[in-house]
DNA sequence: CGTCCACAGGAATGACGGGCGG
DNA sequence: CCGCCCGTCATTCCTGTGGACG
Protein backbone atom coordinates (compact mmCIF):
# COMPACT_ATOMS: atom_id res chain seq x y z
CA UNK A 1 0.00 0.00 0.00
CA UNK A 2 2.80 2.29 0.84
CA UNK A 3 4.75 1.53 -2.25
CA UNK A 4 1.33 2.43 -4.16
CA UNK A 5 1.27 6.00 -2.40
CA UNK A 6 5.02 6.72 -3.64
CA UNK A 7 4.22 5.56 -6.85
CA UNK A 8 1.45 8.06 -6.76
CA UNK A 9 2.87 10.64 -5.43
CA UNK A 10 5.80 10.25 -8.40
CA UNK A 11 3.38 10.91 -10.82
CA UNK A 12 1.64 13.45 -9.35
CA UNK A 13 4.92 15.71 -8.80
CA UNK A 14 5.49 14.93 -12.77
CA UNK A 15 2.22 16.30 -13.27
CA UNK A 16 2.71 19.39 -11.39
CA UNK A 17 6.00 19.51 -12.94
CA UNK A 18 4.21 19.88 -16.34
CA UNK A 19 4.56 17.06 -18.43
CA UNK A 20 7.63 17.19 -20.67
CA UNK A 21 5.79 14.60 -23.16
CA UNK A 22 2.58 16.25 -23.87
CA UNK A 23 2.31 19.58 -25.34
CA UNK A 24 -1.48 18.97 -25.71
CA UNK A 25 -3.38 15.47 -24.96
CA UNK A 26 -6.82 16.70 -26.26
CA UNK A 27 -5.83 16.29 -29.66
CA UNK A 28 -5.29 12.79 -29.28
CA UNK A 29 -8.88 11.90 -28.26
CA UNK A 30 -11.07 10.40 -30.72
CA UNK A 31 -14.17 13.39 -30.61
CA UNK A 32 -11.32 15.97 -31.19
CA UNK A 33 -11.82 17.16 -34.65
CA UNK A 34 -8.57 18.55 -36.81
CA UNK A 35 -8.81 21.07 -38.89
CA UNK A 36 -6.93 19.15 -41.27
CA UNK A 37 -7.73 15.53 -42.22
CA UNK A 38 -5.56 13.83 -44.20
CA UNK A 39 -6.53 11.72 -47.13
CA UNK A 40 -9.92 12.48 -46.90
CA UNK A 41 -10.35 14.77 -49.22
CA UNK A 42 -12.28 13.29 -51.77
CA UNK A 43 -15.08 12.44 -49.08
CA UNK A 44 -14.89 16.17 -47.69
CA UNK A 45 -15.56 17.55 -51.20
CA UNK A 46 -18.14 15.24 -51.95
CA UNK A 47 -20.01 15.82 -48.98
CA UNK A 48 -19.58 19.62 -49.42
CA UNK A 49 -20.94 19.18 -52.90
CA UNK A 50 -24.48 17.17 -51.48
CA UNK A 51 -24.83 20.12 -48.42
CA UNK A 52 -23.52 22.96 -50.78
CA UNK A 53 -27.64 24.36 -52.00
CA UNK A 54 -28.69 24.31 -48.55
CA UNK A 55 -26.86 27.36 -48.82
CA UNK A 56 -28.85 28.26 -51.56
CA UNK A 57 -31.90 27.60 -49.57
CA UNK A 58 -32.52 24.48 -50.98
CA UNK A 59 -32.84 21.40 -49.91
CA UNK A 60 -30.09 18.89 -50.10
CA UNK A 61 -29.87 15.29 -50.59
CA UNK A 62 -30.22 12.63 -47.67
CA UNK A 63 -26.45 11.13 -47.54
CA UNK A 64 -26.36 6.85 -45.85
CA UNK A 65 -22.58 6.85 -45.12
CA UNK A 66 -20.77 3.48 -44.13
CA UNK A 67 -17.62 2.47 -43.12
CA UNK A 68 -15.49 0.62 -40.25
CA UNK A 69 -14.71 2.42 -36.92
CA UNK A 70 -12.27 5.04 -37.02
CA UNK A 71 -11.79 5.66 -41.00
CA UNK A 72 -12.88 9.32 -40.22
CA UNK A 73 -16.62 9.30 -41.11
CA UNK A 74 -17.11 10.93 -37.90
CA UNK A 75 -14.63 13.12 -38.55
CA UNK A 76 -15.46 14.36 -42.08
CA UNK A 77 -19.03 15.27 -41.28
CA UNK A 78 -18.16 17.19 -38.20
CA UNK A 79 -15.97 18.66 -40.08
CA UNK A 80 -17.83 19.29 -43.09
CA UNK A 81 -20.99 20.64 -41.24
CA UNK A 82 -19.11 23.38 -39.05
CA UNK A 83 -17.76 24.62 -42.04
CA UNK A 84 -21.30 25.37 -43.51
CA UNK A 85 -22.40 26.49 -40.77
CA UNK A 86 -19.97 28.96 -40.10
CA UNK A 87 -20.56 29.62 -44.23
CA UNK A 88 -24.11 29.65 -43.71
CA UNK A 89 -23.86 32.43 -40.79
CA UNK A 90 -21.52 34.67 -43.33
CA UNK A 91 -23.68 34.43 -46.04
CA UNK A 92 -26.98 34.92 -43.86
CA UNK A 93 -28.21 31.55 -44.94
CA UNK A 94 -30.96 30.09 -42.68
CA UNK A 95 -28.97 26.96 -42.34
CA UNK A 96 -28.89 25.13 -39.26
CA UNK A 97 -27.18 21.51 -38.71
CA UNK A 98 -27.29 19.13 -35.71
CA UNK A 99 -24.86 16.57 -34.97
CA UNK A 100 -26.21 13.41 -32.59
CA UNK A 101 -24.69 10.26 -31.39
CA UNK A 102 -27.63 7.87 -31.90
CA UNK A 103 -25.84 5.05 -29.61
CA UNK A 104 -25.13 7.71 -26.82
CA UNK A 105 -28.10 9.40 -27.12
CA UNK A 106 -30.12 5.80 -26.83
CA UNK A 107 -33.48 6.23 -27.51
CA UNK A 108 -35.91 8.09 -29.48
CA UNK A 109 -37.01 10.30 -27.64
CA UNK A 110 -33.34 12.15 -26.79
CA UNK A 111 -32.36 11.69 -30.38
CA UNK A 112 -35.29 14.07 -30.98
CA UNK A 113 -34.74 16.26 -27.88
CA UNK A 114 -31.20 16.99 -29.23
CA UNK A 115 -33.20 17.76 -32.86
CA UNK A 116 -35.29 20.42 -30.77
CA UNK A 117 -32.66 21.84 -28.67
CA UNK A 118 -30.75 22.75 -31.96
CA UNK A 119 -33.40 24.96 -33.03
CA UNK A 120 -34.08 26.44 -29.88
CA UNK A 121 -37.10 24.84 -28.72
CA UNK A 122 -37.38 23.36 -25.17
CA UNK A 123 -38.41 19.91 -23.82
CA UNK A 124 -38.19 18.28 -20.93
CA UNK A 125 -35.83 15.62 -20.07
CA UNK A 126 -38.73 13.67 -20.43
CA UNK A 127 -42.17 12.75 -19.67
CA UNK A 128 -43.71 13.34 -23.21
CA UNK A 129 -44.82 11.50 -25.69
CA UNK A 130 -42.76 10.81 -28.12
CA UNK A 131 -45.30 11.64 -30.71
CA UNK A 132 -45.49 14.85 -28.74
CA UNK A 133 -42.06 15.77 -28.95
CA UNK A 134 -41.94 15.27 -33.09
CA UNK A 135 -44.93 17.40 -33.54
CA UNK A 136 -43.73 20.07 -31.19
CA UNK A 137 -40.45 20.09 -33.78
CA UNK A 138 -41.97 19.77 -36.49
CA UNK A 139 -44.56 23.14 -35.76
CA UNK A 140 -41.34 25.00 -34.87
CA UNK A 141 -39.34 23.74 -37.49
CA UNK A 142 -42.26 25.26 -39.91
CA UNK A 143 -42.73 28.51 -37.78
CA UNK A 144 -38.84 29.23 -38.39
CA UNK A 145 -38.44 28.51 -42.13
CA UNK A 146 -34.66 26.79 -41.78
CA UNK A 147 -32.87 24.30 -43.57
CA UNK A 148 -32.28 21.67 -41.33
CA UNK A 149 -29.60 19.06 -41.35
CA UNK A 150 -29.15 16.60 -39.19
CA UNK A 151 -26.09 13.48 -38.79
CA UNK A 152 -27.19 11.12 -36.83
CA UNK A 153 -23.78 9.39 -35.83
CA UNK A 154 -23.93 5.52 -35.49
CA UNK A 155 -27.69 5.43 -36.33
CA UNK A 156 -27.32 1.51 -36.73
CA UNK A 157 -26.71 0.97 -33.02
CA UNK A 158 -30.96 2.86 -32.64
CA UNK A 159 -32.27 0.86 -35.75
CA UNK A 160 -31.50 -2.74 -33.89
CA UNK A 161 -32.56 -1.68 -30.64
CA UNK A 162 -35.33 1.09 -31.45
CA UNK A 163 -36.47 -0.01 -35.15
CA UNK A 164 -36.70 2.35 -37.97
CA UNK A 165 -39.61 4.07 -36.86
CA UNK A 166 -37.91 7.56 -36.45
CA UNK A 167 -35.90 7.26 -39.83
CA UNK A 168 -39.36 6.68 -41.41
CA UNK A 169 -40.52 9.33 -39.48
CA UNK A 170 -38.01 11.68 -40.29
CA UNK A 171 -37.50 10.77 -43.94
CA UNK A 172 -41.26 11.78 -44.31
CA UNK A 173 -41.56 15.20 -42.65
CA UNK A 174 -40.58 16.97 -45.34
CA UNK A 175 -43.89 16.31 -46.87
CA UNK A 176 -45.82 18.23 -44.38
CA UNK A 177 -43.70 21.42 -44.20
CA UNK A 178 -43.37 24.11 -46.66
CA UNK A 179 -41.27 26.77 -45.25
CA UNK A 180 -38.71 24.45 -44.00
CA UNK A 181 -36.64 21.61 -45.22
CA UNK A 182 -34.86 18.94 -43.55
CA UNK A 183 -31.92 16.62 -44.97
CA UNK A 184 -30.48 13.61 -43.09
CA UNK A 185 -26.86 12.32 -42.98
CA UNK A 186 -26.81 8.84 -41.39
CA UNK A 187 -23.44 7.28 -40.22
CA UNK A 188 -23.54 3.70 -39.78
CA UNK A 189 -20.44 1.12 -38.61
CA UNK A 190 -22.35 -1.48 -39.80
CA UNK A 191 -21.91 -2.47 -43.59
CA UNK A 192 -25.09 -4.73 -42.56
CA UNK A 193 -27.54 -1.84 -41.97
CA UNK A 194 -29.27 -1.56 -45.15
CA UNK A 195 -30.64 -4.80 -44.75
CA UNK A 196 -32.42 -3.77 -41.17
CA UNK A 197 -34.47 -0.63 -42.90
CA UNK A 198 -37.64 -0.87 -44.29
CA UNK A 199 -37.08 -0.05 -47.62
CA UNK A 200 -38.97 2.81 -48.27
CA UNK A 201 -36.90 4.41 -45.65
CA UNK A 202 -33.80 2.76 -47.25
CA UNK A 203 -34.78 4.31 -50.60
CA UNK A 204 -35.44 7.88 -49.09
CA UNK A 205 -32.62 7.76 -46.91
CA UNK A 206 -29.96 6.74 -49.63
CA UNK A 207 -30.17 9.16 -52.05
CA UNK A 208 -26.55 9.46 -51.75
CA UNK A 209 -24.47 6.70 -50.56
CA UNK A 210 -20.86 7.39 -49.80
CA UNK A 211 -18.54 4.41 -48.39
CA UNK A 212 -15.17 4.99 -46.22
CA UNK A 213 -11.91 2.70 -46.84
CA UNK A 214 -10.29 1.73 -44.29
CA UNK A 215 -6.65 3.55 -43.96
CA UNK A 216 -3.56 1.96 -45.16
CA UNK A 217 -0.44 2.17 -42.75
CA UNK A 218 0.59 5.17 -44.95
CA UNK A 219 -2.11 6.87 -44.59
CA UNK A 220 -2.12 6.60 -40.62
CA UNK A 221 1.36 7.50 -40.73
CA UNK A 222 0.40 10.54 -42.28
CA UNK A 223 -2.31 11.50 -39.75
CA UNK A 224 -0.55 10.87 -36.61
CA UNK A 225 2.12 12.89 -38.08
CA UNK A 226 -0.29 15.80 -38.53
CA UNK A 227 -1.66 15.19 -34.54
CA UNK A 228 1.85 14.60 -33.14
CA UNK A 229 2.77 18.08 -33.89
CA UNK A 230 0.15 18.98 -31.84
CA UNK A 231 0.19 16.48 -29.01
CA UNK A 232 3.55 16.06 -28.55
CA UNK A 233 6.96 18.55 -27.56
CA UNK A 234 9.51 18.67 -30.17
CA UNK A 235 11.37 15.45 -30.40
CA UNK A 236 9.66 13.64 -28.25
CA UNK A 237 8.05 11.09 -30.59
CA UNK A 238 10.97 8.87 -32.56
CA UNK A 239 9.96 8.45 -36.30
CA UNK A 240 10.39 4.60 -35.47
CA UNK A 241 7.45 4.50 -32.77
CA UNK A 242 4.91 6.01 -35.16
CA UNK A 243 5.85 3.80 -37.59
CA UNK A 244 4.70 1.24 -35.00
CA UNK A 245 1.75 2.92 -34.28
CA UNK A 246 0.51 2.73 -38.01
CA UNK A 247 1.50 -0.75 -38.71
CA UNK A 248 -0.19 -2.07 -35.78
CA UNK A 249 -3.45 0.10 -36.56
CA UNK A 250 -3.53 -0.87 -40.47
CA UNK A 251 -3.16 -4.28 -39.48
CA UNK A 252 -6.48 -3.98 -37.54
CA UNK A 253 -8.71 -2.84 -40.26
CA UNK A 254 -6.83 0.25 -40.79
CA UNK A 255 -8.44 1.76 -37.70
CA UNK A 256 -7.58 5.96 -36.80
CA UNK A 257 -9.35 5.47 -33.62
CA UNK A 258 -6.71 2.57 -32.50
CA UNK A 259 -3.30 4.53 -33.37
CA UNK A 260 -4.58 7.32 -32.07
CA UNK A 261 -4.93 5.37 -28.82
CA UNK A 262 -1.84 3.85 -29.33
CA UNK A 263 0.18 6.81 -29.34
CA UNK A 264 -1.74 8.44 -26.39
CA UNK A 265 -1.21 5.19 -24.37
CA UNK A 266 2.48 5.09 -25.34
CA UNK A 267 3.35 9.00 -24.45
CA UNK A 268 1.27 8.28 -21.06
CA UNK A 269 3.59 5.68 -20.68
CA UNK A 270 6.78 7.47 -21.58
CA UNK A 271 5.89 10.06 -19.27
CA UNK A 272 5.12 7.86 -16.38
CA UNK A 273 8.31 6.45 -16.41
CA UNK A 274 9.87 9.54 -16.95
CA UNK A 275 11.72 9.07 -20.03
CA UNK A 276 12.19 11.80 -22.48
CA UNK A 277 11.49 10.23 -25.67
CA UNK A 278 8.58 7.83 -27.03
CA UNK A 279 10.02 4.55 -28.45
CA UNK A 280 8.32 1.86 -30.32
CA UNK A 281 9.28 0.12 -26.91
CA UNK A 282 6.57 2.18 -25.85
CA UNK A 283 4.14 1.88 -28.28
CA UNK A 284 4.71 -2.31 -27.97
CA UNK A 285 3.88 -1.50 -24.39
CA UNK A 286 0.63 0.63 -24.98
CA UNK A 287 -0.56 -2.29 -27.55
CA UNK A 288 -0.30 -4.68 -24.47
CA UNK A 289 -2.12 -2.75 -22.12
CA UNK A 290 -4.82 -1.69 -24.60
CA UNK A 291 -5.10 -5.43 -25.66
CA UNK A 292 -5.36 -6.32 -21.81
CA UNK A 293 -7.51 -3.74 -20.45
CA UNK A 294 -10.03 -4.66 -23.29
CA UNK A 295 -9.32 -8.53 -22.26
CA UNK A 296 -10.07 -7.50 -18.40
CA UNK A 297 -13.34 -5.86 -19.06
CA UNK A 298 -14.58 -8.03 -21.38
CA UNK A 299 -14.13 -11.21 -18.60
CA UNK A 300 -15.26 -8.68 -15.49
CA UNK A 301 -18.02 -7.86 -17.12
CA UNK A 302 -19.11 -11.84 -17.87
CA UNK A 303 -22.78 -13.63 -16.56
CA UNK A 304 -21.72 -15.54 -13.59
CA UNK A 305 -22.27 -18.83 -15.30
CA UNK A 306 -19.91 -17.89 -17.97
CA UNK A 307 -17.11 -16.78 -15.41
CA UNK A 308 -17.61 -19.80 -14.07
CA UNK A 309 -17.78 -22.14 -16.86
CA UNK A 310 -14.39 -20.05 -18.01
CA UNK A 311 -12.93 -20.73 -14.38
CA UNK A 312 -13.51 -24.26 -14.63
CA UNK A 313 -11.44 -23.94 -18.09
CA UNK A 314 -8.79 -22.52 -15.90
CA UNK A 315 -8.10 -25.23 -13.49
CA UNK A 316 -8.58 -28.33 -15.96
CA UNK A 317 -6.37 -26.22 -18.50
CA UNK A 318 -3.59 -25.56 -15.30
CA UNK A 319 -4.12 -29.05 -14.53
CA UNK A 320 -4.10 -31.17 -17.84
CA UNK A 321 -4.70 -29.56 -21.11
CA UNK A 322 -5.12 -32.57 -22.85
CA UNK A 323 -7.65 -33.42 -21.20
CA UNK A 324 -10.24 -30.17 -21.46
CA UNK A 325 -13.54 -31.72 -23.16
CA UNK A 326 -17.08 -30.60 -22.64
CA UNK A 327 -17.43 -33.41 -20.10
CA UNK A 328 -14.95 -32.35 -17.90
CA UNK A 329 -15.21 -28.74 -17.91
CA UNK A 330 -19.53 -29.78 -16.82
CA UNK A 331 -18.42 -31.58 -13.85
CA UNK A 332 -15.83 -29.17 -12.46
CA UNK A 333 -18.36 -26.69 -13.15
CA UNK A 334 -20.91 -28.69 -11.58
CA UNK A 335 -18.47 -28.90 -8.61
CA UNK A 336 -17.94 -25.71 -8.20
CA UNK A 337 -21.42 -24.11 -8.11
CA UNK A 338 -21.99 -26.84 -5.25
CA UNK A 339 -18.97 -25.48 -3.92
CA UNK A 340 -20.44 -22.09 -4.34
CA UNK A 341 -23.84 -22.71 -3.91
CA UNK A 342 -25.27 -21.33 -7.18
CA UNK A 343 -27.84 -23.77 -8.87
CA UNK A 344 -25.55 -24.68 -11.86
CA UNK A 345 -27.55 -24.43 -15.61
CA UNK A 346 -28.27 -27.74 -18.09
CA UNK A 347 -24.94 -29.08 -20.03
CA UNK A 348 -27.00 -27.89 -22.91
CA UNK A 349 -26.70 -23.78 -21.55
CA UNK A 350 -22.94 -24.84 -20.68
CA UNK A 351 -22.53 -25.35 -24.00
CA UNK A 352 -24.14 -22.74 -25.54
CA UNK A 353 -21.95 -20.54 -23.14
CA UNK A 354 -18.92 -22.18 -24.00
CA UNK A 355 -19.54 -21.28 -28.27
CA UNK A 356 -20.25 -17.63 -26.74
CA UNK A 357 -16.61 -17.78 -25.01
CA UNK A 358 -15.18 -19.01 -27.61
CA UNK A 359 -16.63 -16.28 -30.13
CA UNK A 360 -15.41 -13.53 -27.89
CA UNK A 361 -11.71 -15.20 -28.66
CA UNK A 362 -12.01 -16.02 -24.68
CA UNK A 363 -11.79 -19.74 -25.38
CA UNK A 364 -10.26 -21.36 -28.46
CA UNK A 365 -12.89 -25.35 -28.85
CA UNK A 366 -12.76 -27.67 -32.02
CA UNK A 367 -15.28 -30.12 -32.55
CA UNK A 368 -12.55 -33.92 -32.19
CA UNK A 369 -13.51 -37.06 -32.46
CA UNK A 370 -12.47 -39.91 -30.40
CA UNK A 371 -14.17 -42.83 -31.84
CA UNK A 372 -15.27 -45.48 -30.03
CA UNK A 373 -15.15 -43.09 -26.97
CA UNK A 374 -17.55 -40.32 -28.53
CA UNK A 375 -17.59 -36.82 -30.51
CA UNK A 376 -16.41 -33.79 -28.00
CA UNK A 377 -15.16 -30.16 -28.24
CA UNK A 378 -11.59 -29.93 -27.27
CA UNK A 379 -11.97 -26.83 -25.58
CA UNK A 380 -8.06 -24.36 -24.63
CA UNK A 381 -7.76 -20.78 -23.48
CA UNK A 382 -7.76 -18.01 -25.80
CA UNK A 383 -6.02 -15.34 -23.54
CA UNK A 384 -3.31 -15.98 -20.97
CA UNK A 385 -4.12 -17.87 -17.63
CA UNK A 386 -2.26 -14.83 -15.90
CA UNK A 387 -4.89 -12.20 -16.55
CA UNK A 388 -7.85 -14.74 -15.94
CA UNK A 389 -5.76 -14.93 -12.30
CA UNK A 390 -6.08 -11.16 -12.47
CA UNK A 391 -9.35 -10.86 -12.68
CA UNK A 392 -10.74 -13.40 -10.40
CA UNK A 393 -8.71 -12.79 -7.68
CA UNK A 394 -10.14 -9.20 -7.79
CA UNK A 395 -13.63 -10.65 -6.63
CA UNK A 396 -14.64 -11.80 -3.53
CA UNK A 397 -16.76 -14.53 -4.59
CA UNK A 398 -14.26 -16.15 -6.46
CA UNK A 399 -10.68 -15.08 -5.18
CA UNK A 400 -10.83 -18.43 -3.20
CA UNK A 401 -12.16 -20.79 -6.29
CA UNK A 402 -8.20 -19.77 -8.07
CA UNK A 403 -7.03 -22.51 -5.93
CA UNK A 404 -9.53 -24.77 -5.69
CA UNK A 405 -8.40 -28.78 -6.31
CA UNK A 406 -10.54 -30.31 -9.17
CA UNK A 407 -12.44 -33.72 -7.13
CA UNK A 408 -13.63 -35.28 -10.47
CA UNK A 409 -10.20 -34.32 -13.00
CA UNK A 410 -7.90 -35.98 -10.07
CA UNK A 411 -9.79 -38.81 -9.83
CA UNK A 412 -9.74 -39.77 -13.43
CA UNK A 413 -6.62 -39.47 -13.66
CA UNK A 414 -5.86 -41.82 -11.29
CA UNK A 415 -8.26 -44.30 -13.20
CA UNK A 416 -6.08 -44.61 -15.92
C1' DC B 1 -18.67 -53.05 -41.50
C1' DG B 2 -21.96 -51.93 -38.18
C1' DT B 3 -22.26 -50.17 -33.55
C1' DC B 4 -22.33 -46.91 -30.24
C1' DC B 5 -20.04 -43.26 -27.48
C1' DA B 6 -20.39 -38.42 -25.96
C1' DC B 7 -21.42 -35.04 -27.15
C1' DA B 8 -23.06 -30.94 -30.98
C1' DG B 9 -26.51 -28.06 -31.86
C1' DG B 10 -31.60 -27.19 -33.76
C1' DA B 11 -36.57 -26.44 -32.27
C1' DA B 12 -40.04 -25.71 -29.14
C1' DT B 13 -41.34 -24.10 -24.94
C1' DG B 14 -41.25 -21.78 -20.40
C1' DA B 15 -39.76 -18.14 -16.82
C1' DC B 16 -38.73 -13.48 -16.08
C1' DG B 17 -38.25 -8.63 -16.49
C1' DG B 18 -38.77 -4.29 -18.65
C1' DG B 19 -41.02 -1.03 -21.67
C1' DC B 20 -45.27 0.66 -23.75
C1' DG B 21 -49.97 1.77 -24.86
C1' DG B 22 -54.41 2.47 -22.93
C1' DC C 1 -51.55 1.90 -12.75
C1' DC C 2 -52.41 -2.39 -15.13
C1' DG C 3 -52.28 -5.75 -18.45
C1' DC C 4 -49.88 -6.89 -22.63
C1' DC C 5 -46.17 -7.84 -25.53
C1' DC C 6 -41.61 -8.63 -26.56
C1' DG C 7 -36.78 -9.97 -25.92
C1' DT C 8 -33.53 -12.70 -23.24
C1' DC C 9 -32.08 -16.53 -20.88
C1' DA C 10 -32.64 -21.23 -19.76
C1' DT C 11 -34.67 -25.98 -20.06
C1' DT C 12 -36.37 -30.01 -22.41
C1' DC C 13 -36.38 -32.96 -26.06
C1' DC C 14 -34.54 -34.11 -30.00
C1' DT C 15 -31.83 -35.68 -34.17
C1' DG C 16 -27.17 -35.88 -36.10
C1' DT C 17 -22.42 -37.56 -36.44
C1' DG C 18 -16.87 -39.01 -36.94
C1' DG C 19 -14.46 -42.69 -36.16
C1' DA C 20 -12.23 -46.46 -32.80
C1' DC C 21 -13.68 -50.76 -31.39
C1' DG C 22 -15.35 -55.39 -31.70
Amino acid sequence: MRERENILDEVFAHFLKGSRIFKNREVLRHDYVPDNLPHRREEILRLGEITAPALKGSPCSNVLIYGKTGTGKTAVVKFVLNKLAQKAEEVGSPVKVCFVNCRLAGTEYRVLAALCSSINVKVPFTGLAVGEIFDRFRKNLESQGIIFIVALDEIDALIKIRGDELLYELTRINEGLNQSKVSIIGISNDLKFKDLLDPRVLSTLSEEEMVFKPYTADELQDILMERAKIAFYDGVLSEGALKLCAALAASEHGDARRALDLLRVAGEIAERKGDRRITEEHVREAQERIEHDQVYESIKSLPTHSKLVLLSVYLINKMDPDRCFTGDIYNLYLEICEQMGISPLTQRRVSGLINELDVMGLLNSRIVSLGRYGRTKKIGLGVSRRIIMDVFSEDDRFRYIISYKPKSISLRQNDS
